[in-house]
RNA sequence: GCCGGGGUGGCGAAACUGGUAGACGCACAGGACUUAAAAUCCUGUUUUCCGCAAGGAGAGUGUCGGUUCGAUUCCGAUCCCCGGCACCA
């Protein structure tokens, strides 16, 4: 007969809620730990099995170190803005906070059904005025920052030193240049058929279904993230992350060292700065090219060439990134008519514009090295410009040869860097440019300013009005949340605005602070936004006054363990750490990074090995495995297949193997009456059962400790079969069972505790302890090995003596027949493991 | 192409800082209980060869090579799979 789970279950999760087991106060007596799950933004089509392994993983820990003493602060919440509610709006008419609401229902409800401990008092959700209005007010302290370089940190812009003798509108011009958050004409993604910007995921989507899309300008808010890089880069150094995570965000902040160079216009006072990382190869240079929107090319370009420069430009403007992309190597380009003077060789070269120049990396322009990069190469092969060897070592016929070597051709009368190794020829370089005062040493990043508004409807309104002479107005911290209004249509504007320009009632406004007439700013934030502080307001959800205490924020940070999916490892999580070091520098946190340590769970699949899909039909959903198996099978198997962060397959059959498991968990303690198993004693434990506990113990704890799960489990199943069929169970090794069973299987642990005669919840009882010596064992397996195979094996006594056991492997029978007759060359003994024995 | 992660039975996997490869679970086979089935319990299960058996011998952690008394583990080369990035000068 199978254990009632549906019973249990049920019954625990009520008890928890009545009793508020798991709301955690802010005990500053205590030691904290900050146990965090990604929060899920709640779609229509609710959970799948994904989600439960993250959400177990962490539940699991967090119930073992609230049982070792901890104050652990874990929650859940609702990132609840985003694209599909708004779409689902625009068919139905229905309000996305409707929808909403109903998926957080839907959610929630599935992620209560699982029995997680989270502290539900501090549940979050970012389409909550009460909790944008803090997603706002965290924008405005950006808005009115700066970054100052000196000391490398942002400050609050009144701060800023406005040089004295400006203009009113100068001032306006210089404070808002500085601004953290600023304006700028970026192309979005347009679409004609549909009147609205797309975002770059849906742009396949929706050309694929034959509509059109081109790259357009638009005004959008910006992040001045890049500010940030340096910082961005060097603090990965102290986070306890995954290698590879670690290594995504160097690579998309992207730091290269190198130098910047000026190139002088043939017949004009104007130059042209590059940034190379390859100052050695200057000689090499043997034309320029600049991105088709570089600033100087109107005005270098001669009158015989402006037709085919601007037919050009015109066109790389109405390439889409995916267009560029799909052009793959093919290079296009147009000569302008200029040249330019190479400064090492002092040759006039010649200026070209090229689509594979990007406008938004370095300065937009480069010196071509056609022998040593394989841009330049093919563009060179392509144009038939020329191609010289400046670096030994490759054959530039056939290929550019970008390796290490030795410079050749590289003199003029000033500077030599023939013979040098590369290393020590760019430096070389680098500092003659710097004496000449052509060029410095210099370092890029990739990592580019956030686009931060989007054309929506169903986002956080920026706190910002335009006033009618053109400018750009904060609201004041009083004015704050500013509300969606409610609306009829969710269709975008045909201007391509988000729908809350079509209410009139809403964009036109006045200035709170002056009662003048204003507009409201019609673009929203991303969904970035919301998830980037959430992490902090469940410290303090409450706080009308401040978005979190400082006091609160002291004693919680920084996160101490965040799961969550790797396809967060490199924006939300580098969004969040800006913010981060934002609201660091203007001291409103006392920590630089929020998360010590992550880790991914990797993807489950499919029973077929595939990724699960609803067009593929492989989707488990939760529901269906927790009403046929229950919760804890349901836990307990997602963390049984296998290393949380590895992708594996889901399989049904696992799932009744953990299930069998727990029944007999159940049949252990429990007889057919329901009642305590009369093979249950209070009687002292032997010798043997002893050890076997205190291995247990250790086994269990140490993989909890480094979230081994599925070896844990493994132990638990090893003592049942042990005892299951016993004629007699001491009960302090039941409950000890019992115990260590709990964070996985908290339900049926919580049954079985008060079967064994507890009264109330195990939640807060002391973690079982082990003792080493008494986990230790008397006697091992010793092992022989005659020539590297193993050719015996016998029972020894620990640690004995070497001789004795010298003598015991040379008399035993099956050793003796591989070395009669041979000659021992040498023997190893490696204490309690082996003895190694090699012949000749 | 570049960066990162990974290749162990029929399957999911385990193996401490180099020391018995395959714990635990699934699946499968045989048996017990049962009128029967389900459930449950017991036994076996990497593979090849010798043996009625107890047992013994050989091969084996993607492939090839190296270091070592001994390599899934360390080193070098190579193939394949997964994830990310993609003209970043």
């Amino acid at each position: 007969m199978a254990y009632s789970f549906l019973e249990i279950e049920k019954k625990w999760q009520k008890y928890w809620d009545d009793h508020q087991t798991f709301k955690v106060a802010d005990d500053t007596a205590k030691q904290k730990l900050y146990i965090l799950d990604m929060f899920p933004y709640p779609s229509g089509s609710g959970l799948h099995v994904g989600h439960p392994e993250g959400y177990t993983a962490t539940d699991i820990y967090t119930r073992f170190k609230r049982m070792n003493g901890f104050n652990v602060l874990h929650p859940m919440g609702w990132d609840a803005f985003g694209l599909p509610a708004e779409r689902y709006a625009m068919q139905t008419g229905i309000h996305p906070s409707i929808t909403t609401q109903q998926n957080i229902a839907t959610f929630k409800r599935q992620i209560k059904m699982l029995g997680l401990s989270y502290d539900w008092s501090r549940e979050v959700n970012t389409t909550d005025p009460k909790y944008y209005k803090w997603t706002q007010w965290i924008f405005l302290k950006i808005y009115n920052s700066w970054y100052d370089p000196k000391l490398d940190k942002a400050r609050p812009i009144s701060e800023l030193l406005i040089p004295h003798d400006l203009s009113e509108k100068e001032k306006y011009d210089y404070v808002t240049k500085h601004r953290l958050s600023y304006l700028a004409e970026m192309p979005v993604n347009w679409c004609p058929e549909l009147g609205t910007v797309l975002a770059n995921e849906e742009v396949d989507e929706w050309v694929s279904k034959g509509y059109t899309v081109e790259r357009r300008a638009m005004r959008q808010w910006m992040l001045r993230i890049t500010a940030y890089a340096e910082r961005l880069e060097n603090d990965l150094a102290d986070l306890n992350w995954p290698p590879g995570i670690l290594e995504m965000q160097r690579n998309w902040i992207g730091r290269s060292e190198g130098a910047e160079a000026d190139f002088a216009i043939a017949g004009s006072n104007k130059s042209i700065r590059v940034f190379t990382t390859r100052a050695d190869t200057m000689f090499g240079a043997t034309y320029m090219v600049l991105a088709p929107e570089h600033p100087l090319v109107d005005e270098i370009t001669t009158p015989e060439q402006k037709k085919i420069v601007d037919d050009y430009r015109n066109q790389a403007k109405m390439k889409s990134e995916l267009d560029r992309i799909a052009m793959e190597k093919n290079k296009t380009g147009v000569f302008t008519g200029a040249y330019a003077v190479n400064p090492a060789t002092k040759k006039n070269i010649p200026i070209w514009i090229a689509d594979y120049v990007i406008i938004t990396y370095g300065t937009g322009a480069i010196m071509a090295v056609p022998g040593h990069d394989e841009r330049d190469y093919e563009f060179a092969k392509q144009f038939n410009l020329p191609i010289v060897e400046v670096v030994s070592g490759g054959d530039i016929s056939k290929e550019a040869y970008t390796g290490d070597g030795s410079a050749v051709n590289s003199a003029n009368d000033e500077i030599s860097l023939n013979g040098l190794v590369t290393e020590d020829a760019k430096l070389r370089m680098a500092e003659w440019l710097e004496k000449k005062g052509l060029g410095k040493r210099s370092i890029n990043y990739k990592l580019r300013d956030w686009l931060f508004s989007r054309q929506r409807y169903w986002g956080e309104p920026f706190p910002l009005i335009y006033l009618e002479d053109g400018t750009v107005k904060d609201l004041r911290e009083s004015d704050l949340p500013i509300l969606l209004p409610e609306s009829k249509s969710y269709k975008p504007s045909d201007t391509g605005e988000s729908a809350l320009a079509t209410i009139p009632e809403w964009v036109n406004t006045t200035d709170p602070a002056t009662g003048k007439p204003a507009r409201r700013e019609t673009h929203t934030m991303p969904q970035w936004a919301g998830s980037c502080w959430y992490y902090l307001r469940y410290i303090d959800p409450d706080n009308d006054k401040e978005f979190i205490s400082k006091e609160k924020e002291k004693y919680w940070m920084p996160i101490d363990l965040y799961v969550g999916g790797a396809e967060h490892a490199v924006l939300h999580l580098l969004y969040a750490r800006f913010w981060h070091k934002v609201l660091y520098d203007l001291g409103y946190l006392s920590t630089k990074e929020p998360f010590r340590r992550l880790i991914n769970q990797g993807t489950i699949l499919g029973e077929d090995g595939q990724k699960m899909s609803k067009s593929r039909g492989n989707v488990v959903n939760p529901d269906d495995v927790v009403s046929e198996y229950g919760t804890d099978a349901m836990r307990l198997f997602e963390m049984f297949m296998g290393p949380l962060v590895d992708t594996k397959p889901w399989s049904t059959h696992g799932v009744e193997g953990v299930y069998r498991f727990l029944n007999r968990v159940w049949r252990m303690i429990v007889d057919e009456n329901n009642a305590i198993h009369p093979t249950i004693k209070d009687i002292p434990i032997s010798g043997d059962d002893e050890r076997f506990i205190h291995q247990t113990i250790k086994k269990v704890t140490l993989d909890l400790e480094g979230m081994n799960f599925n070896t844990a489990i493994s132990q638990m199943m090893i003592f049942v079969n042990e005892f299951l069929n016993r004629d007699v169970k001491p009960r302090c090794m039941m409950e000890t069972f019992v115990l260590l069973l709990s964070p996985f299987a908290p339900h049926i642990a919580e049954e079985l505790w008060q079967k064994l005669g507890h009264s109330s919840s195990l939640a807060y009882e002391k973690w079982p302890r082990y003792d080493e010596s008494k986990a230790a064992v008397s006697t091992i397996e010793m092992v022989v090995q005659v020539n590297g195979k193993v050719r015996s094996k016998f029972p020894v006594a620990v640690d004995m003596d070497e001789e004795i056991l010298r003598k015991l492997v040379l008399d035993d029978e099956n050793v003796k027949r591989h070395i009669d007759g041979k000659q021992i060359v040498k023997l190893v003994v490696v204490k309690n493991k082996l003895v190694s024995i090699v012949v000749k």
